[in-house]
DNA sequence: GGCATCATATGATTTGAGTCATAAAAGCGG
DNA sequence: CCGCTTTTATGACTCAAATCATATGATGCC
């Protein structure tokens, strides 16, 4: 998370989203650098057949969509708003600026590209090998240092409903439904009205 | 690739290793920076049931391992060289050092980092959308800018056998030749000798 | 409150990658 | 050149997740 202060005297502007919005698109160039002012961003991929993929969840202070940026390369998932959202965002000229002229700043987002690289190793291992419950309780594991929330009865919470907890590990809807039952039986997961507690 | 004089005069170490050597272990605490001088250097994990996943394969120029380094976390994966090879060593310090006195390189290893965290979400999402000819094509794509080399005659040529292909994607050997058998009568893939090309 | 929409639930069936077994071919060292 | 190991190849069978169908349960809203 980058200072508002510093990002706005950067020349960042604060943009509005409504839930639904796209932020970019799958095959874009690169031309902004966003943090997350207030709300959640998704970014997702759809393949062939429509069956959305979803790549990760910004909430509050985290930035996303700077490999690109970096890399050159077009954007690899688009960026959708799932709750109206508000973001900080800089043009790709502001924020090579402000990396060259706050070490600091630079040194704090190659830490954040490196645990997200981290966890998307862990992930993609977890993914191409392990069964659907191994799926579920990983990401709800990587979720929980994002956007989870800590309640004081159940531990963690997460409000996902099963059809985005299919998107974020590739699995369907209907296994992903048999198997937080099972996870519940077994009592590594708890359901309370529709959120998800570990 | 960070010049290899730069290191040397930020105290780097020349290390060789023999084929089948490990350099450091998954859960172990990250203490340094590696750059490949020669040979090959594979990254992998081993699940429950002892099947391997490759997370990566780097090569002469190539840095690795710097994520948990700068994350602040434990490796996620081992290290192992595939071939002899000799790699460039930094310590901690050394490295984070070498990027807080020279902008230049901390940039680049910025966009590296950027680069495979590109890839990586390319990966997963294709990973997760099961397909083994998806799977296999999308490896060998993320391989060709890494380990292919130029041929004349067949376009790039990857020295892959189908285990590992199918340690890189997560598949069983079996699948994998059926896959690429199934690519080479479509004519998205060339296999010559036991050598792949694209 | 009643209706529409979204989410969860569950059974029946299909399907394709995994598994197992076995063989042939290629590469390799002495 | 000849065994030995590694890699590729293939057929038969299994099984678990995807798919399909359909129902029930929440939630929101006019």
């Amino acid at each position: 998370m980058i200072d508002e202060n510093l990002l706005l005297n950067h020349g960042a502007k604060r943009v509005a989203y409504s839930k639904g919005d796209q932020l970019f698109r799958e095959g874009e160039s690169a031309v902004n650098f966003y943090q997350v002012a207030s709300g959640e961003i998704k970014m997702n991929n759809y393949n062939e057949d429509g069956k959305e993929f979803i790549q990760g969840i910004f909430s509050i202070g985290q930035s996303f969509g700077e490999p690109p940026l970096l890399a050159r390369v077009k954007y690899p998932a688009n960026a959708e708003a799932i709750s109206d959202a508000e973001v900080f965002q800089l043009s790709k000229e502001q924020f090579l600026d402000l990396l060259s002229s706050n070490p600091k700043v630079h040194l704090k987002i190659t830490e954040t590209l490196a645990k997200r690289l981290y966890y998307k190793a862990i992930m993609v291992s977890e993914i191409s090998s392990q069964e659907p419950e191994h799926r579920i309780l990983r990401i709800i594991d990587y979720l929980k240092q994002h956007v989870g929330k800590v309640e004081e009865k159940y531990g963690y919470r997460l409000d996902l409903t099963r059809q985005q907890l299919a998107d974020l590990t590739g699995l369907r809807v209907e296994t992903v439904i048999r198997a937080t039952k099972s996870l519940e039986k077994k009592g590594e997961l708890q359901i309370k009205k529709r959120k998800v507690y570990r």
